[in-house]
DNA sequence: TCATTTTACTTCTGTTTTGAAAGTAATATT
DNA sequence: AATATTACTTTCAAAACAGAAGTAAAATGA
């Protein structure tokens, strides 16, 4: 997985891996809705096609977002959880939810609203990555 | 400007408009770096093709992220800012800015330190927009 | 046990997007 | 009046994407 990044920038260089439609809501998949398994992401509500789902798990993968393994009791599915580093990105996360929430319904009337996040943005960051690192414990067993 | 929306998720729809490349890219530029005209976003860092430069101006533009218009005394540049919406970006860009300095630089070493970011992210986030805010209205007179 | 289903992909094909270069038209400068 | 600058558009090859179909191993059901 070699990787060209234009510039010195963070933003762009972070912008070179997760700036597409797809990433971050494979991230959003696992840290929000706890999908750990090819099959549950395959099923999103976006319909991602397998095709990109594959490349995008082996880059995230490769650059550390994510650790794919196998439960002993079960040697087909994988199991994809998040590393540090993609748990890391839950106020980012969490600062798309609260700008497309603010700006994004007049475009798309679908989206639904997230007081609770708003009311105590540090709160929310720190139960959902509680949260996970619980349920993914457990996983691991 | 159609735009099909993939679901109801503040996150994807955002992604669905700023989920690429270029287009954060640009915000940046008019945030940070006071970046303002055609010319001046051709110049960047990291050499954006005029094409999708054009391309990604319009559809900023066309979701209100930006505003676009001539000066009294110039006919023949465009003067291009960004509304309160894009302002409303500052947030999130510290976000990506942090993160990607904390987890990047491990892929990317060119990246540099942004310590006084680190230190109050919410200061340097009301620096950063009062700042805009005042440098634009200077610009409009 | 053996057929069926499930999971996790890969492969194929047509379409869309991107990137690099060149071209154009209006305005501004020398 | 000639040249340069700005803001694009156009062109075209290469890369990425989307949807459908196919494959192989593992798990399940009869």
């Amino acid at each position: 997985m070699i990787k060209k990044f234009r510039s010195s920038c963070p933003i762009a260089s972070t912008l070179d891996i997760l700036g597409d439609k797809w990433s971050l809501l494979l991230i959003r998949d696992m840290l929000i809705k706890g999908k750990k398994t090819y099959k549950e992401f395959s099923l999103s509500d976006e319909k991602i096609a397998t095709g990109i789902l594959a490349s995008r798990l082996k880059q995230l993968e490769a650059f550390g977002f994510i650790t794919k393994r196998k439960l002993p009791d079960n040697k087909k599915e994988n199991i994809y959880l998040l590393t540090e580093k993609g748990i890391d990105l839950a106020p980012l996360i969490v600062e798309v939810t609260l700008w497309g929430e603010k700006h994004m319904r007049v475009h798309n009337p679908r989206i639904n609203s997230y007081d609770e996040l708003k009311a105590d943005k540090t709160l929310a960051i720190n139960m959902v990555t509680e949260n996970y690192r619980k349920v993914a414990a457990q996983i691991i067993g």
